[in-house]
DNA sequence: TGACAATATGAATAAAATTCGCATCGAAAG
DNA sequence: CTTTCGATGCGAATTTTATTCATATTGTCA
């Protein structure tokens, strides 16, 4: 699926993925055409799926985070759609267990925080909710460890 | 902190932060210049944090996704510290409650999340552990709502 | 009104992106 | 072993973008 150059051209964007073209080349050691080929191939085949900013949410009201236990009924799609549907929802996450739904949710305060679970309780198929507060967020990334030395977790 | 013009480029930047500059002058109906001069500040007062390219994680075997809940003797820095330096734990939150932290791990199969699990459990001021397997993830977005018409969330 | 700070503009230049013809390499077929 | 073919790299040429800077504009405050 991808070599060596491919991972190392990975980690560059990973690192900083608004950095020019013809610096990842020069990185890589490699022609400019040749790396915007690669990239490009990168992006058809899905591996890379896209190119994001990334916000500090404390500047926009948003530097509460909670985690919601959404015990429901069986595990209706319905839910699931409906929990996605709320703004301050960043993750649902349907998990094995009791607790049908894992959702993260992201808001300004407390206040906010209230309002949103009031508006999560009564979905269809709802039956409890659980709701842990994040005191503070000591690691957040969505990195992937790119750093193997031997082929192992690789596709050829 | 930022103006609706500010928010236009965030909204920009957010759907495809790979974006040439020029292109985003002209969305915004600005000179090139300006716009670099905007964004700049914002990188600058950290409202940008920074640009991260999205990879596929089942490309390269981190298929599975699971959260921790670890009950830790109080709220163990050590406790802390030793999770993120884990690289499965792609977060590792500290929360109210008994569950002292919330962990996210990503890893490639069963396998290597029970070999994870056994690696948590010894960890300095653990004291148990309860793990969610997540069969689907249904939302999974870091996206900042910038689409408020009124003025609310939003430093002046 | 006048001064000042912040920000926009447009032109000029340096740098980068993109295209494309050609070369190279490796695998599979003859 | 040679040929063919596909994939990939290279480098030159061209278009586009980034970046800088002098100048203009705007809004605020004294």
């Amino acid at each position: 699926m991808f070599d060596e150059i491919d991972i190392h051209i990975l980690e560059i964007l990973q690192e900083k993925a608004r950095i020019p073209n013809a610096e990842v080349a020069r990185q890589v050691g490699m022609a400019p055409s040749a790396v915007l080929e690669r990239i490009r191939k990168l992006e058809e085949r899905g591996i890379i799926e896209g190119y994001e900013v990334r916000l500090n949410p404390a500047c926009f009201h948003q530097g509460l985070s909670a985690f919601v236990q959404v015990e429901a009924d069986g595990t209706d799609a319905q839910t699931a759609t409906a929990l996605a549907a709320i703004a301050s929802v960043q993750e649902v996450h349907q998990v094995v267990g009791p607790d049908g739904f894992l959702v993260k949710l992201r808001t300004a305060d407390h206040t906010t925080l209230s309002r949103i679970l009031q508006q999560i309780r009564p979905l269809p198929g709802v039956r409890s909710i659980r709701t842990q507060v994040v005191l503070e967020t000591v690691k957040e990334t969505r990195r992937v460890d790119l750093t193997e030395p031997n082929g192992n977790g690789r596709n050829s």
